[in-house]
RNA sequence: GGGUGGUUAGCUCAGUUGGUAGAGCACUUGAUUUACACUCAAGGGGUCAGAGGUUCGAGCCCUCUACCACCCACCA
């Protein structure tokens, strides 16, 4: 037998996938019970993070455990074309390199580099999968923008219009002026800002903003309907106001929103630029007004004001009310908080636009009950609690985006305005007779395509496809907590709404990787920890191992290079381990073990072991990966290498018969194999080298 | 304002049918012609946030309090 390292050498790891897939390990064998894992697919937004090699190392050492048991095991890969985050990425490369915006460059044009940049990144991050070790089948990628999925956006969109749960209004949004688009609610954040809060006075009333900007078109003011205060005015009833550009007509409107607690208890309210004045004057059939525009300027009602940014305005505006001695009060140290784009970092202004939407209501009950019934379950239990909260507070959900890197809308319009909703041109012609059509400029939302998922990437709406039939459902979704909402509710939404079945059994989340601060990671903190260079330094199954073990599912963890120093040293404990049983036990190859023959010692071990492994299944079925893997480390380390392969070192050296030897060797041997098939599901690189190199 | 999770060794964290407190790192002492120094052996270090309750028995179940973290919400 040829000299062995005293390291286990990870850089061949590479080479280990490469046999792994030239050998179809991944390819399922369509036989057994199906057992079917649809990967979240990551933005081709550039590298990938320690929390995609955590979430693809859970997914794959499921996979792999399955499959150990003989279940049929399909993992199947895919990239996600993520709209708005590479649409940002794109623009800012241009801007950078060529010094051009998007409108300059023109949308066909903008579109080519957005294929360049996906064309470069893809593969890296395809390359990148493999060095974690999935265990994907790479014949059935998928890619959200692929003509596949393009067919299955456009099928479901048409569907859903059919059905009415798709629908095309007027409603307030959140409109982004910087990337000149509207956003979902759950793609903005609240950031904490100081700003100026005024009071101002409103004919017998006196009022609070922040925004005086806002108020140009201000002709209603509203209290709440109880408030003592304010009873000797009657809702409806109308008085003259002397405003920031002369006299207006002013009606007093009685509401529940209002918080008579809050500030004067008295309110105007602005329609067009803010959500709550959108209800109440929705609810009260009130006028709404447009003051800003969509560049964030002032338009001509604001008078003398038109034309200015609202930021630079607010102090002339509120100068103005003040020289008209209309001004109260000011708190220069009003603490509020303003929402932002996640994605475009915009400061967002709410507007009345015409977009799509889906409707929440029809399926949300449906959605409910799926994780109520436990047909769906989540692991940790206490964030169904959660989602059940979002869903019952679940408003229609804006599906139009007004960018260009996304699944056009099926949707086209002839000259005066009339909608046709079809799979393609010619069939919205064949609708529209000869009447010339254009199509609806804005794309959807990029989680309309991610919610499709689990069933388009299985061959949907061709609803006969092998793998729909085979892996639909399919078993398990990992994922991230922060996506509960933007993603895996309506995937079980739309899954419900266009199959009329659940879209997976389990779903599983992992918490944040967090920096040894207990920091979330990011490019501007320059915190990050780049996973494949990790895996240079300590290889794949170290860092797979480092972030599956010791926390629990759900909550966050803090991350450092000690963590992966561990396993990297359990890795080659493992390996020197394996080295000494493969050396001293070359020379005989027929050993076994007899049972009968087993002395005290070697039958206690081989009782825990037994233990172990069950153990380690049980762990499985109750997806407790950490304490499976902690467990395996536990008894490999001490149980094993330190105690039972020492014992039997002795006594090979010290036995007096042949025998005695021989039953050593076996022992050391089986129990060896046996660790060895549990630690394939954590450890696949590894325990394949050792199988190759000292076993076979 | 509402919700969820957390508080266990110096640090980072595990720990479920409730049964004498665990790991890694750090620390102390020792070992070595060694499978492995990415090692081994021995050791120090914990009123498991605080208070109360249930129980023969509580880190774990219940109640309250404190602090921390995250999420949600229309406070103009």
């Amino acid at each position: 037998m040829k000299e062995i390292l005293t390291r286990y050498d990870h850089t061949k790891e590479p080479d280990i996938y490469a046999r792994w897939e030239a050998e179809k390990q991944f390819v399922p064998s369509g036989k057994g019970e199906p057992y079917s894992i649809v990967i979240p697919p990551p933005n081709v937004t550039g590298d990938l993070h320690l929390g995609h090699a955590l979430t693809y190392g859970i997914q794959d050492t499921i996979a792999r455990h399955q499959r150990r048991l003989g279940k049929d095991v399909l993992v199947l890969p895919g990239m996600d074309h993520a709209a708005i985050a590479v649409q940002a990425l794109v623009e800012k490369k241009i801007q950078k390199e060529q010094g051009l915006s998007r409108s300059q460059i023109g949308r066909e044009k903008f579109l080519e580099e957005v294929w360049v940049w996906i064309k470069h990144y893809m593969p890296r991050m395809e390359g990148s999968l493999k060095r974690l070790g999935l265990s994907a089948d790479w014949n059935r990628f998928r890619f959200t923008m692929d003509e596949h999925s393009k067919n299955a956006v456009r099928t479901a969109f048409v569907r859903l219009y059919e059905k009415e749960l798709i629908y095309k209004s007027e409603f307030i949004i959140n409109w982004d002026p910087k990337m000149q688009t509207t956003i979902s609610d759950d793609e903005i954040e609240h950031l904490e800002e100081t700003t100026p809060f005024y009071t101002f006075k409103f004919g017998p009333f006196e009022i609070s903003t922040a925004r005086p900007e806002t108020k140009f078109g201000d002709k209603y003011v509203v209290m709440h309907p109880t408030d003592k205060r304010y009873a000797k005015y009657k809702d409806g009833e109308t008085f003259e106001c002397e405003w920031i550009n002369g006299k207006i007509t002013a009606t007093v409107i009685k509401d529940e929103a209002v918080d008579p607690e809050f500030g004067t208890g008295v309110m105007t309210i602005t329609p067009w630029h803010d959500k709550t004045d959108f209800e109440i004057a929705t609810r009260h059939k009130l006028d709404k007004v447009q003051v800003i525009d969509q560049f964030g300027k002032l338009l001509p009602i604001a008078g003398e004001f038109a034309g200015r940014k609202i930021d630079e305005a607010r102090k002339d505006i509120a100068q103005k009310l003040q020289d008209k001695g209309l001004l109260v009060k000011v708190d220069e140290k009003y603490r509020h908080r303003v929402a932002v784009s996640y994605r475009g970092g915009g400061k967002i202004e709410p507007q009345i636009l015409p977009q799509w939407f889906m409707k929440a209501t029809a399926v949300k009950e449906a959605a409910i009950k799926a994780v109520k019934s436990g047909e769906i379950k989540f692991t940790p239990k206490n964030l169904e609690k959660l989602y059940f909260h979002w869903l019952k507070n679940l408003h229609d959900w804006c599906i139009s985006r007004q960018l260009w890197w996304g699944h056009e809308i099926p949707a086209w319009y002839d000259e005066d305005g009339r909608v046709y909703v079809a799979d393609s041109l010619e069939e919205a012609q064949k609708q529209a007779g000869n009447k010339k059509l254009t199509q609806d400029p804005d794309v959807l939302d990029t989680w309309f395509s991610s919610g499709l998922w689990p069933f388009s990437t299985l061959g949907w709406p061709n609803e006969e496809a092998p793998d729909l039939l085979r892996y639909f459902p399919t078993n398990f979704l990992e994922t991230a907590p922060e996506i509960i909402f933007f993603w895996v509710a309506r995937m079980i939404m739309l899954s419900e709404a266009l199959t009329g079945k659940i879209p997976f059994k389990q779903v599983y989340f992992h918490g944040f990787v967090l920096d040894e601060k207990g920091e979330k990671m990011s490019k501007s903190k320059g915190n990050v920890m780049d996973p494949m260079v990790m895996i240079e330094k300590y290889g794949s199954d170290a860092l797979r191992m480092s972030l599956l073990g010791g926390n629990s599912p759900g909550t966050p963890q803090r991350y450092t290079e000690q963590k992966i120093l561990k396993y990297r040293n359990f890795a080659t404990k493992i390996w020197n381990a394996s080295r000494f049983v493969a050396e001293s036990t070359s020379s005989n190859s027929k050993v076994k073990t007899q049972k009968s023959k087993l002395d005290h010692t070697e039958e206690e071990f081989f009782k825990k072991l037994e233990k172990l492994e069950q153990k380690n299944e049980k762990n499985f079925a109750a997806l407790k990966l950490s304490v499976a893997l902690e467990e395996l480390y536990e008894f490999f380390w001490h149980d094993f290498a330190d105690q039972f392969l020492e014992y039997e070192k002795t006594a090979i050296r010290e036995a007096e018969s042949p025998d005695r030897v021989e039953q050593a060797k076996s022992c050391l041997l089986v129990a060896l194999k046996r660790q060895l098939v549990i630690l394939s599901d954590f450890a696949p690189f590894l325990v394949d080298t050792i199988e190759k190199e000292m076993l076979s």
